[in-house]
This record gives C-alpha cells, structure tokens and sequence, in this order.
DNA sequence: CCACTTCGGATACCTTCACTATCCGAAAGT
DNA sequence: ACTTTCGGATAGTGAAGGTATCCGAAGTGG
C-alpha cells in the first residue's frame, strides 16, 4: 500500500500513529488490506502536507473535519480554513489597524464573513508587515488584491459544483482550499517577471556594460 | 536595539550570527551604535521570517541581494522569487505533465517568462496535488487564477513606480514578493466564506434541526 | 584603585517537527 | 519445525530556530 502510494512504509506508519489515516479492515489477525481509498487518502495527507505545507496536527483536523459526514459542507469548510492558518505557531498578533483596514476592506465588496474567519489575521499581519518597512499600501493596491482573491475563490466554488458525492466535494474543498495558495503563489511570480520585463531594463547577461 | 524593534536580544545575537544582520558601528571597544536603519533591518528579517515564513537561509540570501547595490533590481527579484520557492527542502519535482500545463498557460497568458522562474515548480506542484486527489482543474479555473495572479503582479509592480531611491524600491519590491502571498491567501479565505454563503446553506448554530 | 555592573561575543544547550530504524511476537508459507 | 513476513510499539535522528550560560573587556561609584 505505501508503495502503491508512493511513500516510504515508515511515512505511512508515522501518519497512523499520529491519526491521519485510519487503520484497515482487518482480513487475518496479522495481515490489514488497504483499498483504493486508503491510497487515495495518503495522497490526500502528502498533498495536504508536502504541497500544502500544513503541519501534521493541522492536517489531522482536516481529516477528521472530512470524516466528520454528518457535519454540514461549510463546517468543512471551516476547519480547512483554520488548519491553515495554524501552519506555524508562535505568531504574533496583529495591530488591530491592520485588521480594521482588512475589515474595512471586506465591508466596502460586500463579502458578509464572521470576525472569526482565520483570513482576518492573515491579512493583517502582511499588511502589518508592509507597514514595518515603511509601506503602507494605497487603496489601488488591496483593491486589486481584494479583485484577485474575488476572482480566484469564485473559482474555487464554481470547481465544486458539479460533483455529486458529498465525500468529493468535501475533498475538493478541502484541498482546493489548501493548494490554492501556492497554485496562486507560483501564477503570481510568473506574472510578475512578465510585468518587471516592462518596468525595468532586462539585466545584462554575463557582466556589466 | 533590540528591544526598540521589539524582538528578544537572543534572536537578534542568533540572526547576527547566521549573516542576517550587519554589525552595527563600533562606537566603543566594547559598545556598538545601532541606527534607524538597524531597526528597520530586523524588522524587515522578522516580516520575512514570521509572516512570510521564509527559512532562515532563504531569507540570508533575499537580504544579500538587497545589500548588493551593483545588482540590477530585476536580479534582486530573481532572488526574492527563488528564496520563496525553497521554504520547504526535499519537495519532490513535479511531473512534467503539469509543468507543461503551466507553461501552457503562461504562454496563452502571453506572459513573457523564463523556464527556470520557480513559479513553474510551485504551480505544477499544486496541480499535482490536485490531481492526485481526482481533480483535474479545468481550464476556466486555471484561467481564474491566472487573471487574478496578473491583477495581483500588476498591482505590484503599480506599487514599486514612483519610489525614487534604489534602496527603498529593492526592500518594498522583496517584501512585496514574499507578502503578497500571505495578503493574498487572506483575503481569498474572506471571499471564499462569501462565495460559500451563496453556495450552501448556512450551518445551523447551536446543533442540528 | 578596586569592586561591581554592563555590554558584546562565543559556545553549548534546548524544543519541536517529521520522520526513520529497530525490536518483538504472531501468523503464514515450505 | 523453520524461515519469512507482517503489524505494532518504542526509541532515535537530523534539521531548524532559537535560548541560556559563560567569559573577558569597558565603564562607574565609592
């Protein structure tokens, strides 16, 4: 089954111990037989956690959000969304300016979120970072941001339409929600070369002129 | 100094030690005099370390770019975007399919990149993701996230203009490089809770009905 | 002038995280 | 009966990001 995967047995034993996979169904006292899902499960957790860069912990709150059946779609939801925002601890929290700029933000598209969304103190804190290094964003700047964000999760919701089962949407969400990030991340830096090939003179290969 | 850029003496000593920080004016045989720019030095590491979640080495590299003055901006760029790509070691590559779905992409985008920009690695690595989970992203979604990752660019780029001095455009053009990411996941999590709304219907609080 | 504090620098140590290696007992195959 | 293989448990590993301690030189008060 690890092989099946892709990922070393000791891999697949760690994440069982730490609860991230459930055990198998048990043919004899000694032998487990793993199916399909079991597999796909793995891939599920290596994803969450090599792509995604979630902490194990973060990634085990995430799987039980998705076994949870009973609990509505958007609880789901929920706890992808906070899983990720604890993928470090030790943050500091950020200036309630910044939050209050993020708020504000929200307010002026119409987004109708709670105070709790985890998205709040992300925000911030980059906003809070800006502001160190004496940055403090113009409104053009989080408008287009706040566009982009609009965009792409408007995306996220039109990919989950369509699908029937209610354990794949749940997944879809979960992992959309999750590699979303870094799927922008990597478009944004390609983007931006493309928009520095514009604004700047290309460097001189090979030394200065 | 330390504690006028409110971190503990012993992070700064250790971020000395690793070539993050300068050494400060020796005034005496055993004082040194910190400036302004000092502060604002450590600031700049803590953002890029804490929010930006950029490793220690990474950010060591991003920092010498900004101190080489005879570098074009664009190279201090190539940095930025290379030190984000190596927060994590041992990521695996991933598969040639996906990164010719990148390429594909930009080329349709008409974005003028080089092959070896890491937005290509972290892109096809979260469609991996994806697809290792079932979904194969169709090609509005991918679309989506493109335009919202040309609006995010050109908002940056929009940022840097009108910056005179060459120090003050390579520090906001790093640090806007590494927290754009952060500001933008944030406040896709807001839109996202948005979208959700309209989408499913709203957890009932409290317990089930 | 001499104890006493303070500062900077160096070294050793600590904690967490994500694994990895080893050991053991039971069961299946030969 | 004997070897192999499997699952489970326990202990160990290495990197990362700090923290704590020690030491010697410089300034300070009596």
């Amino acid at each position: 089954m690890a092989q099946r995967a892709g990922v070393p047995l000791s891999a697949v034993k760690y994440y069982q111990r730490e609860g991230l996979l459930p055990a198998g169904a048990r043919s004899a006292p000694n032998q487990v037989a793993y199916g399909e899902e079991h597999v796909r499960r793995v891939r599920l957790v290596r994803a969450l956690l090599e792509t995604g860069g979630l902490s194990v912990a973060a990634t085990k709150d995430v799987i039980a959000a998705l076994d949870a059946e009973a609990a509505p779609l958007a609880r789901t939801f929920q706890v992808a969304q906070h899983a990720m925002g604890a993928r470090r601890v030790q943050e500091s929290a950020p200036s309630g300016a910044a939050r209050a700029r993020v708020e504000a933000l929200a307010a002026a598209r119409g987004w109708c979120v709670t105070s709790d969304n985890p998205g709040f103190e992300a925000a911030a804190r980059a906003l809070d970072g800006l502001r160190s290094i004496g940055f403090d964003p113009p409104q053009e700047y989080l408008d287009a941001y706040a566009a982009a964000a609009g965009t792409a999760a408007a995306a996220d919701l039109q990919a989950l339409s369509g699908r029937g089962e209610r354990d794949a949407v749940a997944e879809l969400m979960v992992v959309g929600t999750v590699l979303g990030d870094p799927l922008f991340a990597g478009l944004r830096r390609l983007a931006q070369q493309d928009a520095t090939r514009d604004a700047f003179p290309a460097p001189a290969r090979g030394g200065r002129r």
